[in-house]
DNA sequence: GATATGACCGCAA
DNA sequence: TTTGCGGCCATAT
């Protein structure tokens, strides 16, 4: 038969992973899929986010790339409402970037 | 089945 | 600092 997912979904592990970052910190790609227990799937954790419904609660824009840019383009509505949701939250941006060493959260 | 693409990452130069 | 390259892997064609 076939078979139902028995446990959490990758995809969903992933949606729990980010549920958890607090407000005022932000986490990379690469860090949301190693704490989801998918290391090296940084790419899978982009996929999964480019696919939630505009509706979702999760806190999909406290998550950026390693470099501490916004992976969308930059003149989507999407990298917008992120920059504006994150400054929301006391997030500065340097240059065009956030210095994770301070606002970088590691779980 | 093979190839191309993408909200990525780490390392070497 | 930036650039290039290989690795990663689910989807689409």
């Amino acid at each position: 038969m076939t078979a139902e997912p028995a446990q959490l979904s990758d995809a969903e592990r992933i949606w729990q992973v980010v549920a958890g970052i607090p407000p005022g910190r932000v986490c990379t790609y690469g860090t949301v899929a190693e704490l989801a227990g998918l290391p090296r799937r940084a790419r899978m954790v982009g996929r999964v986010l480019s696919r939630l419904p505009e509706g979702s609660r999760l806190p999909w824009h406290r998550v950026v790339n390693a470099r501490g840019e916004l992976s969308l383009p930059a003149d989507s509505p999407g990298a917008q409402m992120q920059r504006e949701r994150l400054e929301d939250e006391g997030i500065g941006f340097v240059r065009g970037r956030i210095p994770l060493t301070r606002f970088g959260w590691q779980g």
